[in-house]
DNA sequence: ACTACGACGTTTTTT
DNA sequence: ACGTCGTAGT
């Protein structure tokens, strides 16, 4: 883009380096290049520095990358932009406060102060529990507060509200409200009213009016609650017909609150108090003491104004930013950029109507910042609307879909208020071709069918893509996205492509505390303590290998291995978390970025003073516990399917977009908003429940009052057809839809004609799924339910042979031989590797990798099938080789891998009848290869049977070893 | 055609 | 704990 000169619409932007503009900036027009582009051309004005430019992005990201793209446009160096005000706005009050805020708290009455060692705490779970360190402080000072306590299911959620507040700009002082903030709680009746009667409204039937939605919401009232004597009864609610009568929305609306709010004032005045205290302050607080600072402090305020303020990305502002905004623009210098259509944080307390109702809350929030002073001091009744409208992105099939997907029903009788004409910008493309394929699918396997429908899309002229060149070209994997609603679904089918060897690179943050790797190290940690040391030797016994009744053994008889219990010790001897970590991620093999990620988070979390183990402890269950995402530098590189949320696509596009799982419960996402206090526009602040001593019971008593607001406040899906819309319009040439078995209404409606795919993936290559260890499966009907198959090894040897190793390396070096074996352009990329090498360098004849092998055998009256995989098959004129490769470090295991080798020996015989045939193991880690005399058959059928004679007598299920 | 009721299945997004 | 969908009954 940087190549192209600006078009008509950009340059006005450019050159309109004074007066408030609002500009209507949709997907793929340029954005970021016309508001750079715009910052270069202020510095071109005389007297205009970096430092009188404020520019306001949404993400850390977004501001490096912007200040990037100025110095690539003006006379600036990247030295002389690094201090400049090209930030977010968290990032920005953050400065603010160290530099000019310290006393910031004292203005809201709170008697302490910010320090040069205040951190901020970034880690949401680290202050969900400093959290509930809080409450249960703040539950033993006030009795009097008590039943709100107890209404709640978890403390927690009251950390929601407050958040939800603080985004609002509504504060508590010492001794109130901070400002007009209590007119927020109280709610807005005029605009609920209003609400009400829209869903009191009549329906329109056949034969004249039926029941208006409300009413009919409203029928099984007293369903399932228990609500205090004050309420009406159903019938009495709904005795009107075919409205209830207007006096319930007076009736509902009213409540005495001044209990509710005290007590949310308390919790938030005191947890502020409580934050400070421990020196720290969250996202949140950070914007409200900023914002506070800059009220207050007339004189400050004006010497951090700027001359001019640029926001990037405001559908994505709260409303605390958009003041925040005002306050920090000296002139009306002011432009906000951004697309409503593209609002989908709300859930981060953005509001799309800064945008849409820009104007109106322009005036609104210049009027309530100047009641009592004159702090907005410029005029704000003249705003321009720039709208950019020529798309660079997509095609215009696709742009012309888009509008679509924000009219959708999201339920069955949905309908949405929106005026397509009249409230979208269309976008005019400017590509030379227009070959998109616009499709919907659906499979009863839905991460099948998208596999089956990639794999018809890579090569297929049909989905050509725009190249390099400007030509069109089969696409390649790397040109597909999966853009998906929910984390979960995307990381399902990462999961389905590994099994096929389908390159995927998952986009976005990861469970990173879920992983292996972070089970492993948590297991370590707790046998550290000796509170849970039993759950961590659990883990880490059965990872070694032994079956759970071996665990149970030696948990009862406390006989841990010597040489885990050395490796404890050297662990225990360690000074940091991430030494421990390290420790036993080298144990492992683990070198991954999931490792290294752990570490990084748990050192940034724990500082290397810290030796409070329990809490490590504790922040790794909680972390676990919420799902908590870290971003993991994971991707593969090369030529793969990018996989991702469609929060994660925002800004960025695919030349192919699939999006997957638009289905019933996922996209709408349903259930949430389950907090019992909580605070909702018009309606101010409520609770769904009250504690209560009535009818001779105390009882946690449902709201009747709440029950009749929450039905008129409808939810609301646009942000949902938001998302959707995001995701189309990072497509530049193809765009599919796709649903499982349950599809969303979502997907029912759009005007397409899905498709069934019978889904029919192609691995591609072999994967290894299983160990080099061998299964012996039994016909199911002649052993007793649940009477597992079972290894016919025993796995006790394995727990120390691999001595600082583990599955991972082992599976990377298998994965390397057999790559290597089939001549694919593999490196060796460590000592194993290279013996493998050479090793197979020095074979001359045909080589086989990760061979089947099954060997049928009867044991007693039972037909059984031993089965496992062959490394290698080294095939000569007159010879067969059978090799198994073998990371362990140690020698003791090879009685155990006797068995397993025995087995492919008998497999191969009877394969090449005419060759010799041996067996030997190569040890990778020093490159010898031994020769294995194999057991007979009947030795075989012994050891199986002796197997079973162990397994039957107490029936416990052995798991499959995999 | 409309209403009432019960069964059903799910629980997100992240600066 | 919730909202939505399907169905039985008027």
């Amino acid at each position: 883009m940087t190549d192209f000169e600006p078009n008509d619409k950009q340059q006005e932007l450019i050159d309109a380096t004074s007066g408030i503009h609002v500009v209507d900036a949709g997907a793929g027009t340029g954005k970021t290049f016309t508001i750079t582009r715009r910052y270069a051309n202020l510095l071109q004005q005389d007297e205009t520095e970096p430092d009188d430019i404020l520019l306001i992005t949404f993400t850390n990201n977004a501001a490096a990358e912007m200040k990037e793209r100025v110095v690539a446009n003006c006379d600036y160096s990247m030295s002389a932009l690094r201090d400049a005000p090209i930030n977010t706005f968290h990032g920005h009050c953050h400065e603010l406060l160290l530099r000019d805020g310290f006393s910031a708290p004292t203005h809201l009455g709170v008697d302490d102060r910010i320090t040069s060692s205040t951190r901020l705490l970034e880690n949401e779970v680290v202050e969900e529990d400093r959290f509930r360190e809080f409450i249960s402080q703040f539950a033993d000072e006030h009795p009097e507060h008590h039943d709100f306590l107890r209404v709640l299911r978890e403390n927690t959620s009251l950390l929601e509200v407050i958040r939800e507040l603080a985004a609002k700009g509504i504060f508590p002082t010492s001794d109130g409200w901070y400002r007009n903030g209590e007119s927020y709680l109280d709610g807005d009746f005029e605009a609920f009213e209003e609400l009400f009667e829209t869903a009191n409204e009549p329906n329109e039937g056949a034969n004249g009016p039926t029941q208006s939605d409300l009413r009919d919401d409203l029928s099984g009232f007293e369903r399932d609650r228990c609500f205090l004597p004050d309420a009406p009864a159903e019938s009495e609610l709904r005795d009107n017909y075919p409205s209830i009568d207007h006096e319930w929305a007076d009736r509902a609306f009213d409540e005495e609150r001044d209990a509710l709010k005290a007590f949310v004032h308390d919790i938030y005045f005191e947890y502020i108090e409580f934050a400070l205290r421990q020196n720290y302050l969250n996202f949140s607080f950070l914007q409200m003491f900023a914002f506070v600072l800059l009220c207050e402090d007339h004189a400050l305020r004006e010497s951090v104004q700027f001359d001019h303020v640029m926001v990037d990305e405001f559908q994505d502002t709260s409303e605390i930013q958009f003041k925040l905004a005002l306050l920090l623009a000296g002139t009306d210098n002011l432009c906000v950029v951004g697309d409503w259509k593209q609002s989908i944080y709300g859930f981060q307390y953005a509001s799309v109507d800064n945008i849409r109702q820009f104007e109106e809350r322009l005036g609104n929030y210049k009027r309530e910042l100047n009641s009592d002073s004159e702090r907005v001091a410029f005029p704000v009744d003249d705003v321009t609307g720039i709208k950019l409208e020529k798309n660079y992105r997509s095609t215009q099939s696709i742009l012309n879909f888009s509008r679509h997907s924000l009219g959708l029903p999201a339920t069955s009788n949905e309908e949405v208020d929106l005026d397509i004409e009249d409230d979208i910008t269309p976008l005019t493309a400017t590509t030379d071709h227009d070959n998109s394929n616009i499709e919907a699918f659906t499979s009863d396997d839905e991460c099948e069918a998208i596999l089956t429908r990639v794999q018809e899309i890579v090569g297929n002229r049909e989905y050509a893509v725009e190249g390099e060149d400007g030509e069109l070209r089969p696409p390649s994997h790397e040109d597909i996205a999966v853009l998906t609603r929910t984390r979960r679904f995307g990381r399902e089918l990462q999961s389905h492509a590994r099994e096929y060897n389908i390159p995927v690179a998952y986009e976005g943050g990861v469970e990173l505390f879920g992983t292996e790797q972070a089970i492993l190290l948590l297991a370590w940690l707790r046998l550290l303590e000796d509170r849970h040391s039993k759950r961590g030797w659990a883990v880490v016994l059965e990872e070694a290998g032994y079956t759970l009744d071996e665990v149970k053994t030696i948990l009862e008889n406390e006989s841990y291995p010597s040489n885990m219990l050395s490796f404890r010790e050297r662990l225990a001897s360690a000074e940091t978390v991430g030494g421990i970590a390290r420790l036993v991620f080298d144990r492992y093999g683990f070198e991954d970025a999931y490792a290294d990620a752990l570490v990084a988070v748990l050192q940034g979390t724990f500082d290397s003073t810290t030796h409070n183990r329990g809490a490590i402890v504790r922040f790794m269950e909680q972390s676990l516990e919420a799902d908590a995402t870290h971003d993991v530098d994971d991707n593969p590189g090369g030529d793969s399917i990018t996989v991702q949320t469609i929060h994660a696509a925002k800004g960025l596009e695919h030349p192919i977009v699939i999006l997957a799982n638009i289905n019933q419960y996922s996209f709408p996402p349903s259930g949430g908003g389950a907090d019992r206090i909580r605070y909702e526009d018009p309606v101010g602040l409520r609770q769904t429940k009250h504690y209560a001593d009535a009818h001779g019971r105390p009882h946690i008593y449902d709201n009747w009052r709440y029950r009749i607001l929450s039905k008129c406040l409808n939810r609301d899906y646009d942000e949902e057809r938001r998302l959707m819309y995001v995701a189309i319009t990072r497509a530049e040439s193809h765009v599919l839809f796709s649903a499982g078995s349950s599809p969303s209404p979502l997907f029912e409606n759009l005007p397409l004609e899905p498709e069934t795919v019978e889904p029919d993936v192609e691995a591609a290559g072999t994967t290894r799924t299983e160990q080099s260890r061998l299964q012996v499966s039994v016909p199911v009907p002649d052993i007793p339910a649940g009477q597992s198959p079972h290894s016919l090894m025993d796995d006790r040897v394995f727990s120390d042979v691999d001595e600082g190793r583990g599955i991972e390396f082992g599976n990377q070096v298998h994965d390397f031989a057999e790559q290597y074996a089939e001549g694919a352009v593999v490196e060796p990329s460590n000592k194993d590797e290279r013996h493998v090498a050479e090793f197979l360098d020095s074979l001359d004849g045909e080589l086989r990798a990760e061979e089947n092998a099954y060997l049928p055998v009867t044991v007693g009256e039972q037909q059984v099938t031993i089965s496992g995989i062959i490394d290698l098959l080294h095939v000569t004129a007159e010879r067969v080789d059978i090799v198994d490769y073998k990371t362990d470090l140690g020698r003791h295991a090879e009685s155990e891998y006797r068995k397993q080798l025995s087995v492919y020996y008998h497999v191969v015989r009877a394969a090449f009848p005419d060759s010799r045939v041996t067996t030997a193991l190569f040890y990778t880690a020093d490159g010898d290869r031994i020769e294995i005399d194999p057991l007979s058959k009947d030795e075989i059928v012994d050891l199986i049977d002796r197997d079973y004679a162990e397994a039957q007598p107490d029936g416990e299920e052995e798991p499959i070893i995999r």
